[in-house]
DNA sequence: TGTACATCAGTGAACGCGCGTTCACTGATGTAC
DNA sequence: TGTACATCAGTGAACGCGCGTTCACTGATGTAC
């Protein structure tokens, strides 16, 4: 497969004009290639990571010329950049499906740690993204996941707050809590995403004891 | 700086042949590009990553024509591979020597992370190449340290077996526990790594804080 | 509706550059006698 | 100790390749009248 033929709608065209195939305006057309783009980068940095990315490999498989590429996007960052922002909002898509889960505190644990596991099976290349360019990556993608992650983390700590026994606990002691479970998930992820799919359940089970032990250390804490 | 001019030694030599500069053999020159060409490459991998390196780069930082490369390694790979062992190496030392502090429970938390933090501080490079390898690398390299670290989880747990709470514990649920600790400490890893060198005593105290947290569940701990 | 013109996504030739790798070489160090 | 030869770390020219980026272009789509 030389090209991905993005836009070989002319042709579709001319032969069913009358049949129901979207005319497609020139912006529809060009939305599509920048998608095209998007795709095939992020599918190579979730392999390769973003840096070993060329511009013209990227090109060739959204099947156009490398030229093109600066209709779309100023430079490879600006893509890149674009990409965090797509799996991050993935990433929140994730959290706020997690948040909005009823049940009780056992069952919550169960809940979520399922959540996260599905949607790291259904957006992988997201993920791989994430994890890859949180530790690997250099410049403004690297940094920029970076602060999203504290956000987040952030985030968290509010919700955390609003729980029986964690009411009375100070802003930073949430904050650390709030830490810790974000570095056992993203160590979940990861291990996740490097297994064979048939381990799922083991991987799950796992995170589920780990966030369970943490909370049994809860009513004991001491601030100080 | 155009070279760095490893082999100088001749000209050295000629001019003070008589003072007690060593002789250095063949050997001991080789020894010396190779040791050269190892700690450019560390350099560069810890900043940019290990596959955004390039040959010839590695070569002039050493001081070297690229094509003496292939007197030391037969490829890349072969290079990356020693970084990992030797980046390895640094990291069991730094445990063992975490391992063998004496002292109480509480105690043996503070050291432990002080032992951590300090060894971070002063082999950054070979911290910066695990973590950005282990996440963010590809092939050999990246294998090579997922695979190593599985196995010093494994030592923490049976490290942790001895422990008063944990004489009971299955060997499962040590491994899971060896596991968050890992998982936590690698990212109070890479906090440090990209905190202002003043932050450290912040750092440390919350990566305490967590292990604490994490210690605190122990005693309630009911496997099934 | 039909025509004349503007827009602009995608093209393709061309550029200079750094890359990894080959090869035959040089000349200081090491070794055998 | 002195000489003749072997070794081999490092050299430098040369190669073909894929890279990012420039530029003037084409021709279908969109717009104004």
């Amino acid at each position: 497969m030389d090209r991905a033929d993005v836009n070989g709608v002319t042709a579709r065209a001319d032969v069913c004009s009358t049949a129901m195939t979207a005319p497609e305006t020139r912006n529809e057309r060009k939305e599509r290639t920048r998608r095209a783009l998007l795709d095939a980068a992020l599918r190579q940095a979730s392999e390769r990571g973003f840096a070993a990315l060329s511009l013209r490999e990227i090109t060739k498989q959204a099947g156009v010329v490398p030229t093109a590429f600066y209709r779309h996007f100023e430079s490879m960052d600006e893509l890149g950049v674009t990409l965090v922002e797509e799996s991050m909002r993935t990433l929140r898509t994730m959290i706020r499906g997690a948040r909005n889960t009823p049940g009780g505190s056992a069952d919550l644990i169960r809940a979520s740690v399922r959540t996260l596991s599905e949607h790291v099976r259904s957006h992988g290349e997201h993920y791989w993204f994430l994890v890859r360019e949180r530790y690997g990556g250099t410049g403004a993608v690297r940094q920029t996941i970076g602060v999203e992650l504290k956000l987040l983390t952030g985030e968290l700590a509010v919700d955390l707050a609003r729980f029986e026994g964690l009411r009375d606990w100070s802003t930073d002691d949430l904050r650390m809590l709030a830490d810790l479970i974000v570095s056992a998930m993203l160590a979940t992820v990861l291990e996740l995403l490097e297994a064979r799919p048939g381990a799922d359940a083991e991987i799950t089970a796992d995170a589920e004891r780990k966030l369970r032990l943490i909370f049994l250390g809860v009513p004991h804490w001491r601030s100080r």
